[in-house]
RNA sequence: GGCCUGGUGGCAGAGUGGUCAUGCAGCGGCCUGCAAAGCCGUGUACGCCGGUUCGAUUCCGACCCAGGCCUCCA
């Protein structure tokens, strides 16, 4: 069983060979700080640390670099607006991204590089690139020239002719060419800056990935990964100055992208301003629910965000945490993930179809009840679920939870139960119902069963 | 305008040159005091037009439509 992946550099599916099978590295571009992070910023994180869990079962050593960009204009802008140090920022909403992400279920990179740590780094790429001709200094910046480097604008499929003709790029008197780009540029006494060559200033957007993944991976890194929007210009950029500072070594081997997600058909982001926020989202649904949402789709497919798509997931949730809450009794058996299931993911992370092999294994599980193979079937749902990150948690746990904010009273709803039990057991039916009719206001769902009354908040 | 994706049943969403995706919802039935849960059953789906083929949703071409990138963006 190979992995097999989408290289955006050939637009193919490939069989991933690593370099190192003893270092398998993989960068993926994280967020920027200014703010909390949208639910479409999440979608890579998600799929991505997927990712680093499958290599890590077929690989001895991974490496996984996921950063944190904290210098930035935006920052600057927030730090501005709210009257605070530009420290103060980054430090929030770094932390509220990685809280965020682990209620999400990410699994934490094993690096977590921040630009502001990676200042003589970023110094020193700059200061290589204009001793080997790829980059010039001019008026206190520091920019690539595009020219020197001819196979620009391989891995998007424009060339640097058709990105001057669509004149959108920004033209600077200071620019040799016009799609030459920014790797160092100086700061005013009212930014955040660094003494360098060129004066006091701060790096450019797209110079910081390739330092720090020099810095934490090496020269050639096995996968790099991103969302499709930035594979022009940022990853574009990221090869060009890495290629030509490693003396033309491959930077990345596999590139990654993943689809937008969408908002009744429009592409969810800040600039159209249609953004939904991953810290609120968090309140409002169960987690695993906007998990299951994300890993839905192909993530190379766009991926619609919608009341529907929660409701669904949610059902679909409701159903497999029903099989292990009629199992309960039993305990799971340490089983391997099924090798279908495996299979599914192998083939460039095939999500959809991995759903559908676990559809198949929560019937397997449901209709073990009772059998002599009860705990295996169930060991081996919960073990593929448990690859994905889903159905973890206690069932009856998830059928109790709330939305944040509502308190549901356990002691009045079994009070009230056993109390329409009695009426039943007095075939006083009209009582029973009442009582039911009760909890349904109360929110609650009862089920009568063989081995007594159970209940879960939701119609 | 240039480059690139994609159009699958009510919804979501894989996949394949020739019996089944899968999930959710719906409908009928079983079970139940009635429900709920569960179980059983249930759908002439592959944008349009040509072509290749014994046979195309799947391959090729044109067209229509939608989305993305080209500018900060996951």
């Amino acid at each position: 069983m190979n992995l097999r992946l989408h290289n955006s550099l050939t637009r193919r599916i490939e069989d991933f060979v690593p370099q190192d099978p003893n270092r398998v590295t993989l960068y993926a571009c994280g967020p920027t700080v200014y703010n909390y992070v949208h639910i479409g910023n999440a979608r890579p994180a998600v799929v991505f640390a997927l990712l680093a869990r499958l290599l890590r079962r077929h690989y001895p050593g991974v490496v996984y670099a996921r950063n944190i960009t904290d210098v930035d204009d935006k920052i600057n802008d927030a730090a501005r607006q709210n009257g605070l140090p530009i420290q103060a920022i980054t430090e929030r909403y770094a932390a509220a991204y990685r809280e965020d992400m682990a209620r999400l279920g990410v699994d934490p990179p094993d690096v977590e590089p921040h630009v502001t740590t990676h200042i003589p780094q970023i110094i020193a790429m700059c200061e290589r690139l204009i001793a080997s001709g790829h980059a010039y200094a001019a008026e206190n910046h520091v920019l690539f020239d595009v020219a020197s480097y001819p196979d620009y604008g391989h891995l998007s499929g424009r060339s640097v002719e058709d990105m001057i003709a669509g004149a959108r790029v920004e033209v600077a008197p200071y620019k040799k060419n016009p799609a030459d780009f920014v790797l160092w540029k100086p700061s005013g006494d009212d930014l955040p800056g660094w003494e360098s060559p060129w004066g006091r200033g701060r790096p450019g957007w797209h110079i910081e990935c390739s330092a720090m993944s020099e810095a934490h991976l090496g020269d050639t890194i096995d996968i790099h990964a991103g969302g499709v929007d930035l594979q022009f210009p940022h990853h574009e950029n990221e090869i060009a100055q890495s290629t030509c500072a490693h003396g033309g070594r491959i930077f990345a081997r596999y590139w990654l992208h993943n689809g937008m997600l969408t908002l009744e058909g429009r592409k969810m982001s800040k600039s159209v301003g249609n953004t939904l926020v991953l810290h609120e989202l968090l309140d409002l649904y169960p987690p695993e629910v906007l998990r299951f949402v994300l890993l839905k789709a192909h993530y190379r497919q766009p991926l619609d965000w919608s009341e529907s798509a929660l409701q669904q997931a949610r059902a679909t949730l409701d159903g497999w945490y029903g099989v292990l809450r009629d199992l309960a009794a039993v305990p799971a058996a340490e089983a391997a993930v099924p090798t279908e299931f495996e299979a599914a993911l192998l083939d460039d992370l095939n999500t959809p179809d991995a759903f559908a092999t676990l559809a198949g294994l929560a019937d397997a599980a449901r209709r073990s009840l009772g059998g002599a193979d009860a705990a295996a079937a169930k060991g081996r749902f919960v073990a593929a679920a448990g690859l994905i990150g889903l159905l973890q948690q206690d069932p009856e746990a998830w059928f109790k939870q709330t939305a944040a904010g509502i308190e549901v009273d356990a002691a009045r709803i079994d009070a009230l139960i056993a109390e329409r039990n009695a009426a039943r057991a007095a075939r006083d039916f009209a009582r029973a119902d009442a009582i039911r009719s009760e909890l349904a206001a109360m929110n609650v769902t009862i089920e009568d069963g063989a081995q007594g009354t159970r209940w879960r908040v939701g119609a």
